[in-house]
RNA sequence: GCCGGUAUAGCUCAGCUGGUAGAGCACCUGAUUUGUAAUCAGGGGGUCGCGGGUUCGAAUCCUGCUGCCGGCACCA
């Protein structure tokens, strides 16, 4: 006998070995037609599986959140079929539940098309309707090897012998077909539903690693219901419509061309906002940092010292005189970093203990050889601007240097209306340098930190660690914002190196005459500025607030007839220190409107005769159908105060 | 870098199986003086990404390169 505990807390006996169907059959038909998993102690399994000890148990129904997960497994299985029914011969390898959908990777010689999708698709809803059950069977290793040899299924003897041993080698299977899986699944195909889509095709390393054969991924996505996979389809739409590259065209923000891969040309309006973020930055770090400004070309043996020669060379530009009767024939590389040129400003001179904490910023701009396949618009480029910074202090000031740049680096996302922040900590590497009691000093230090950081939040920061996912020279702190709509972007950064300031012989003389190498952090707070002003244009969706928009207000007439008036209002609005245009063109209203309207400006300040006798002005807000007309005194002096950037606002009462 | 797709006017796109380019918007000109998301009429504008090839003839077919797009890999 066994006790189960439903979710009313009554608790029931039942013989070893009952199932989760048979549960649900005994309590109602419907429950038993709806069900299509169970959850013991909260984790999901098959409604077939023998339930042999006493567990919480919960029958769980297609409507239920945790079913989502199995719809799409079940999907990709189906998909799989579909395409070994459709092109026989076709290897299928893995197919894993993704964030909103599925995938499965292929190994067809003939690649697949999207024109391919909807016949999958079809062959997809066949197999549905089919509705043959799913049913686990446990294989030795050698069946199973054998099994997939003679299939030539390679990739599954692989995979077969990646199973840890002592775990069981579960096969599942559905009709005819079959396949390696650790499960659950639900009763039956039909339970998928009809709420899926093949979404697109692309290329995939087997097993996520460059060195392999590139495999065919099929990426679907599966909901519940339509329902979901419209709103699902639309929020697609709706990401498109706020993409930066799409509305830095339309707001006339920036471009790339053919000539220049990865490097912006930044238009008025895109180097307006790009200027308004700096010159925010630029406030924030007044009080604490000095800004510096290190050389853009270097000779290459300063970089073979930092150690960038040998680990990113693939990635880093090289300069040398066009010319090639120059004089100076020697090889400069292009600043992938900032570092090395602060390292040199610290060395300059000698420094005392008495200097230390040394905060050294640079809205540095750095060229790095990106991947082709790497870029994509402001996002990432081969040439940006950090908002960089190093901190020179000693090995006791690390900890609270690192919690005084979380401090910054809070309050600056906060400013920008971002709330949900997750600090990650990247632990040591493979490949990397210092010895591993550097590394254990330097990881606990910052482990602490991060607790620190997680406590004084309230519980508002969430923590998380990365192993092996620090930089050659340090572990690291990752701060990952959420966007408007929930994308997350990672931009902060603070890392620890104890590496540099001793390749480049830095030092300081402590207190006891002695030279002593200095601990140096790097931290970057919107990382990538190109790349933090694309995050920022999606977020907004190109609707800024008022203190960054790049025009902020567009002074129109509704005749000329208020032209004159019109002028007076934008002397009045540029006086107030706004970012104003005029348009006094020939035109109805509802041209200009909408013209503006589409070109985002937030504020469109209307003048008709009316307006001029009374010396008032109407405003219309992006985004609004209404108007509200004002005193112009007053219209400018709101204005004036709402585009007063958060720094600059006096504390809320 | 890898796999796949793609490149036609400033933008969005059409151009079937090869017969020397077309629309809407934008732009320019004229008319219209208009009350909150497109006033009307006229006009100009493209060596069809670049280089080879096939052909009597290439935007269209083949091929190389480049950019871009979607993934993968990478991201100091």
């Amino acid at each position: 006998m066994i006790h189960l505990t439903f979710p009313d807390n009554s608790v029931r006996d039942f013989a070893a070995g009952t199932t989760g169907a048979e549960i649900a059959a005994g309590i109602s038909k419907s429950l038993a037609k709806k069900a299509v998993a169970v959850a013991l102690d909260g984790a999901l399994a098959d409604l077939s599986e023998p339930i042999t000890g006493d567990a919480r148990l919960e029958i769980v129904t297609r409507d239920d959140p945790r079913a989502l997960e199995l719809i799409r497994h079940d999907a990709a299985h189906v998909m799989a079929e579909a395409v070994q029914e459709l092109w026989p011969g076709t290897q299928v390898t893995i197919g894993p539940v993704i964030e909103n959908g599925f995938y499965y990777d292929f190994k067809r010689d003939e690649p697949f098309t999207p024109e391919d999708l909807p016949v999958i698709e079809k062959k997809m809803r066949e197999i549905i309707q089919r509705g043959d059950a799913f049913t686990k069977e446990v294989w030795s290793r050698e069946e199973a090897k054998r099994f997939f040899l003679e299939r030539g299924e390679t990739y599954k003897v692989e995979l077969v012998d990646a199973i840890p041993a002592g775990e069981d080698v579960k096969i599942y299977r559905q009709g005819d077909w079959l396949d390696l899986c650790r499960g659950p699944h639900m009763a039956s195909t039909r339970q998928i539903g009809d709420s899926f889509k093949l979404m697109k095709v692309a290329g995939a390393y087997w097993r996520g690693d460059s060195d392999n054969e590139m495999l065919t991924r099929i990426y679907g996505t599966a909901w519940a219901n339509d329902a979901e996979l419209k709103a699902y389809l639309h929020m697609l739409e709706e990401a498109e419509k706020r993409d930066h590259r799409r509305l830095g065209r339309e707001m006339d923000l920036f471009h790339f061309q053919e000539e220049g891969p990865g490097v912006v040309f930044w238009h008025a309006k895109g180097w307006s906002l790009f200027q308004s973020l700096v010159s925010y930055m630029r406030r924030r770090l007044a009080e604490d940092y000095d800004e510096v400004n290190a050389p853009q070309i270097l000779d290459s043996s300063l970089w073979e010292t930092s150690g960038h020669w040998g680990w990113y060379k693939e990635n880093m530009f090289s300069v040398q005189c066009a010319d090639t009767e120059a004089e100076d024939t020697r090889l400069f590389a292009l600043k992938p970093m900032n570092c090395p040129g602060h390292v040199q400003i610290f060395k300059h001179g000698l420094k005392s203990y008495r200097d230390l904490p040394l905060r050294m910023a640079e809205f540095g701009a750095v060229h790095r050889y990106e991947p082709s396949g790497a870029m994509h618009g402001l996002m990432r480029v081969r040439g940006f601007t950090q908002d960089d910074a190093h901190i020179f202090c000693t090995e006791e000031q690390m900890a609270e240097e690192c919690l005084k740049i979380n401090d910054l680096i809070l309050s600056v996302y906060e400013d920008f209306g971002f709330h949900e922040i997750v600090v990650k900590l990247s632990t040591r590497p493979e490949k990397r340098v210092g010895s591993d009691e550097l590394w254990d000093h330097a990881e606990s230090v910052m482990e602490k930190v991060l607790q620190q950081i997680a406590d004084q939040s309230g519980g508002r920061i969430k923590t998380d660690i990365l192993p092996g996912e620090g930089a050659f020279y340090g572990p690291k702190f990752e701060y990952t914002l959420r966007d408007a709509i929930g994308r997350e972007w990672q931009c902060g950064t603070t890392q620890v190196d104890f590496n540099l300031p001793e390749r480049f012989g830095a030092f300081y003389v402590d207190k006891d005459g002695e030279k002593k190498t200095p601990v140096m952090i790097h931290r970057a707070i919107c990382g990538s500025m190109e790349r933090f002003l694309g995050i920022l244009i999606e977020n907004f969706a190109g609707h800024f607030p008022l203190w960054l928009a790049p025009q902020q207000v567009i002074v129109t007439t509704i005749t000329s007839e208020a032209d004159e008036y019109a002028r007076e209002v934008l002397a009045e609005m540029k006086a107030a220190g706004l970012r104003a245009d005029i348009d006094l063109r020939n035109e109805k209203i509802n041209y200009k409107v909408r013209e503006h309207s589409l070109a985002k400006v937030p504020v469109i300040v209307v003048c008709g005769k009316r307006e001029a006798e009374e010396r008032t002005v109407n405003i219309r807000r992006l985004g609004s159908k209404h108007q509200t007309p004002m005193a112009l005194a007053e219209a400018v002096s709101s204005l004036a105060e709402e585009a007063v950037a958060p720094d600059l606002r006096p504390a809320a009462e």
